[in-house]
DNA sequence: GATGAATGAGCGTTCATTCAT
DNA sequence: CATGAATGAACGCTCATTCAT
């Protein structure tokens, strides 16, 4: 095994671990032995557990935002952009439920408040995408006149949520109803 | 320090650090420490951390649901109905913020899971009124005819990510904006 | 409940319980509940926890003695003494299984072993009748002429153990088998 | 220290300590220490403390009954072949005190009552020998016609009290009192 | 005198991290 | 480099003992 192969291995076991079980199900040894590796050799690649968790948080950002962008045209209408923005990130997740789950319980940890917070103030990756999108909205009327945070929770709290249900099979989406899911977000942010 | 006033001090202060600093943060000794009480003294009152944490969650609920409850009538329109539901809720959310990160942090775990799930089943507490309004929204033709956990999502998703970003202080939220808020989840569920 | 009578309820009770689940079984709080009287009333009749261990062993000597030597006549010859010590024995265990299982936890115990060995010292209540029985056999030549603890040895050690086997349901014991059991214990230790 | 050594020393102090204090008095901690290893590191070894219990009985087991097979010859008269068992028992528990200290402490226990249960049931390892001996005496009408379970008694029941007021220091036994021990629990189970 | 709630030292056990091999 | 055995601090929990009522 190459040593980015092992890399890449420690970082999968470690999502579907923690995915699965939480970060108090997750211990080291565990993730080690599930990705086929010594426990001492992920210290080789992380210097401790809260790194680990850090740098795959870091890796799952890296693989939605391009897949969110995919095909996105930001000379389109808003409503248009939006719904692109809202299907992509909906399937996204749908799709690879351990991110989601992870991402999950990422952002309820002491870490994952504290990383939201220094995304305030700096560049926020897919963040400054939305962002542009409802400012443009506001500016051209088409998109109600609330702080950006808010128009962030209207549009994304819903699909959160329901994709927490489907995980939990409370709630079956397919297709049509990610649509209308994505539609009724429109629906509460617009004018 | 009477025998139910120490109780009320083992919960508070288990709220207290669950609330800040999440469920593997909050060591007995730390709460009872906390509370004013020695570390055996909680098992006075509660066989072992996962009831403590249990019952913390139900005298939460048992405080929200006659909150949000007060002065709602039933017989009122749809819409009037769901803005009285939706601004209670947020408005519980805003003024008890230890109430709601330590729900967000027991939800979050393989108890909250088993809990939710239990939930769908049986009868749901507050979930009972919300369904009821959403069923009768829908028959009426007033709201969207999505299932009734998608339509959760669209009302509760964008409320609670709202609180969320209050309480990082990533927005200021005022009676103003709570007004908003709950009035762009009307238009997000309504036809 | 009077003073005495109180005392007597948590000796039984501390006899029942540590009889049946061994000390480490029997907490304070269980045989006061079992008592029917409060944890701290146990400590005005017994300074802690070892002294009421030790009082329940002198307790239960003090109830085996007199049964053993009621119709006992040093003035019968050896064998018949022997027969009915031997056969007195073993009745009063089989008939008060709890005393038993309590004497051999009790010597089973640090304590156990100091109280052996300040008895070899002193006076030894009953022990004083075996140990004449055995030296007047032994000076009629009529017993096998060993020291005395293996004469006891001889004599006990099979009492003991078939009383053991008949409280673990392993062997039967009716009053043919305490006959023969004694009579070939007698076989042990006679010339 | 090798691996196999450590396992070695960590068996070795689990039995002085649990031999000369018993279970209560045997905190891993205390044990640890004593072999000179972490906490931690016992359970590398042994996944809790009653299964080190357990293992170590086993091993006691495992030394044993080699020791007093050792020269058996089945084929000769029974009196002799119970000479040889009574014997070596006697010898081994007087040459390894812990050991046979360890095994009262452990009979005395919740788990050893089960396994003495289970093990009535099952083969019983060296009880299987004896019980032929004890049979086969039986049916030669060399050996009193009793339960094999009282013969047990009177063979073992003097020999394990001897054992025990040696180790106590009541009685200092020597080969000759070994010998004169043996051929009087002899003559309790012979016709 | 009697109570039982309160205490906290001490238990068995886990796991992030280190380091000899 | 990679390993995984070793570590020990920290956890949840029990229970003998105390003491305010």
């Amino acid at each position: 095994m190459s040593k980015s192969e092992k890399r890449e291995e420690i970082v999968r076991a470690a999502l579907e671990i923690i995915a699965e079980h939480g970060f108090h199900g997750a211990p080291i040894a565990m993730i080690a032995s599930r990705a086929g590796v010594g426990a001492g050799t992920i210290y080789r690649y992380f210097a401790n557990k809260d790194i680990l968790i850090a740098a795959l948080y870091q890796e799952i950002e890296e693989r939605l935002y391009p897949f969110i962008l995919r095909g996105y045209e930001p000379a389109r209408p808003i409503r248009e952009r939006f719904l692109h923005l809202g299907a992509a990130l909906l399937r996204y997740c749908i799709e690879n439920p351990l991110d989601f789950r992870y991402v999950e319980q990422f952002h309820n940890s002491p870490y994952g408040a504290a990383l939201r917070r220094a995304r305030l103030l700096g560049e926020g990756g897919e963040r400054e995408t939305f962002r542009a999108l409802f400012e443009d909205g506001i500016s051209q009327q088409v998109v109600k006149e609330l702080p950006v945070t808010v128009l962030c929770a209207l549009a994304f709290g819903p699909i959160f949520a329901v994709v927490r249900d489907h995980i939990l099979d409370f709630t079956r989406v397919d297709d049509a109803l990610m649509a209308k899911t994505v539609a009724a977000c429109w629906d509460g942010i617009r004018r």
